[in-house]
DNA sequence: ACAACTTTTGGAATCGATTCCAAAGCTAGG
DNA sequence: CCTAGCTTTGGAATCGATTCCAAAAGTTGT
């Protein structure tokens, strides 16, 4: 038995097409009872109008695609909930994809944006040059979340990064630290503003930064573990670390604590983030919490006045406030 | 400017939509004159065929939707992953969607392959009703992974949950353990099938279960901190604990150790998945192994075979083999 | 009972890409 | 130079839902 169309409702409920899809669409302008047909017709045949032919002739599909390369970060997944919530309170269905870092996939995957699969993109983690970010959020409704690239028209929610990788550089400052050490990532704009941050709280302290060292390609427990190693082999010791990412500083302590070494007392580790790994470390990490279901929320937000409101190409970020966590891998 | 389209082409290459059609699709059929100039005609138009028309006429999209509660499992995110780039071998894409755990949207989500948004479906925690997962099982495409229920018509992927608790279990009692509790979740059908296996072991070595606790709702690492904390408070120890999931057993593990015990001398501690978690606690976890990665590739596999051949409406489950991983959380 | 409305209805046109059919344009062989 | 047999092309029909317009049905007041 193929699938039924409006026709098919149409002729079974003994009306016309033109009823049938008002009653589908709520119209006002159909009486009671052959509202009550229509409806009979369609339990009858389990009919579904096609979602092909319903954006074909709408012109809109009330679907947005989240766009990142793993899904594996609990503050991806944060993130994403905060759109896939924002979303279903407008009437939208978001969906997520992972690129897996693969640029030939993302193109394919952006290209369901220019394809009309899809009416927005909320872009996580871009693998594409900042050029074509912007060229493609010029023409459609495009919306980043943390990571903001520089293009013109390009725009998005993040925290500020820069400050607040300032703001705990200090506090580690601010507990005794002197040799300050910094475990990030480059691959990542968010990764260079956190520590253009920590080298000026460094600097503005009157200090000189330690070890500056950065990971390549997947970044996570072990590269921590790794560059912690690392640390701990240049001879002087650090007495503050800061880490670019929670999951990092949990591999940075583990190491550190493998190597008969008290944290915080020999060497205070900062995190950042606040994902739920910063509550599993022993001991547990300070860190920066970022608002991500928040983030997620105002990302949709600000797609929704891109998709909905017609010239509001709005431009710039939009910063989320960040919160400062202490817990007990600084010292007090 | 508006939307170029495939008669836009056509006018500007000077040829027909057909032969636009043609060159879009890779068809012999067009002489390399023609080809250039739709393509040259193409660029210049910035043109991309509209994905609805395409899928109405076409009657198919190349897409699948991969569904889930939450997403901030790293099983989850390693299994869709695994389909996500099985997918993309034969030119799907995978588009991933998170239900919160509200039918509703549960419902909308599952009706996008009753609509025909997506040609098939991978349901990874399904809330509505075996019933339910069986009728949607019997029309349309749909592979379960993880966790499958007992309807006919379903299928789906999976270790076998079993037998792998009923293993890990003998392990806690070849190492040593006498008095056996188990901090599971009933929630899920492979929460009880964990159990019967963990109760099955017990009572195959001639002991009787200690303690058999469960955690509701959200069950992560707080879940285990409680439910341990449970554990203590009952006076009488156990001398081994399996727990339902990594994360559960790392919260399990940090109450005890801060209640001063030792894992595993006092109290040896198993988990399951071998998720990142499991390395990350200290000590490491002794736990199962589920090939994530490996039941998404499967799970699409399935997947495209019932989209692809007609009636290929296969039943039953498909046993992954899974792999005990024995670390420092239970008695060498 | 009729005019002047309002509510409800049917049906054709439309969205944009694909595909089929018939026709046109070739090439080669005689 | 014509015909048989190719390749290539144009264009109409099609997919299924929506929407607009005109017409039919129904309501109200006088």
């Amino acid at each position: 038995m193929a699938r039924a169309t409006v026709q098919d409702v149409a002729r079974t409920a003994g009306v016309s097409v033109g009823t049938v899809s008002r009653v589908l669409n709520g119209s006002p302008a159909v009486s009671e009872s052959s509202k009550e047909k229509v409806n009979e017709a369609i339990r009858q045949l389990s009919y579904r109008p096609l979602a092909s032919a319903r954006d074909l002739r709408r012109d809109r599909t009330m679907r947005v695609l989240a766009l990142a390369k793993n899904l594996d970060s609990l503050v991806i997944s944060e993130v994403f909930r905060g759109v896939g919530d924002a979303a279903a309170d407008s009437g939208y269905v978001s969906l997520i994809a992972a690129t897996a870092g693969d640029p030939e996939r993302e193109q394919q995957l952006v290209d369901m944006l220019r394809n009309g699969s899809v009416d927005g993109l909320v872009l996580f983690s871009p693998t594409m040059s900042d050029e074509e970010v912007g060229a493609v959020a010029e023409q459609l409704s495009v919306v980043q979340v943390c990571e903001i690239v520089d293009a013109e028209a390009a725009f998005g929610v993040s925290i500020d990064d820069r400050q607040a990788a300032y703001d705990i550089t200090r506090h580690l400052i601010d507990t005794g630290g002197r040799r300050l050490a910094m475990i990030g990532h480059r691959g990542a704009r968010s990764g260079r503003l956190r520590e253009a941050g920590f080298r000026q709280a460094v600097t503005d302290a009157g200090l000189a930064p330690d070890q500056v060292l950065f990971g390549e390609g997947s970044f996570g427990f072990h590269s921590g573990r790794a560059l912690a190693r690392k640390l701990l082999e240049a001879g002087h010791l650090p007495d503050a670390v800061f880490c670019g990412t929670d999951i990092v500083a949990a591999g940075c302590v583990r190491e550190l604590t493998d190597a008969g070494l008290r944290v915080p007392d020999d060497i205070a580790v900062a995190g950042f983030d606040d994902s739920a790994q910063a509550e599993m470390c022993v001991p547990e990490l300070t860190t920066v919490r970022q608002p991500a279901y928040e983030m997620g929320r105002v990302a949709f937000a600000e797609l929704l006045e891109r998709m909905t409101v017609p010239g509001a190409h709005r431009r710039g970020r939009t910063f989320l406030p960040y919160e400062l966590v202490i817990r007990d891998s600084t010292r007090g």
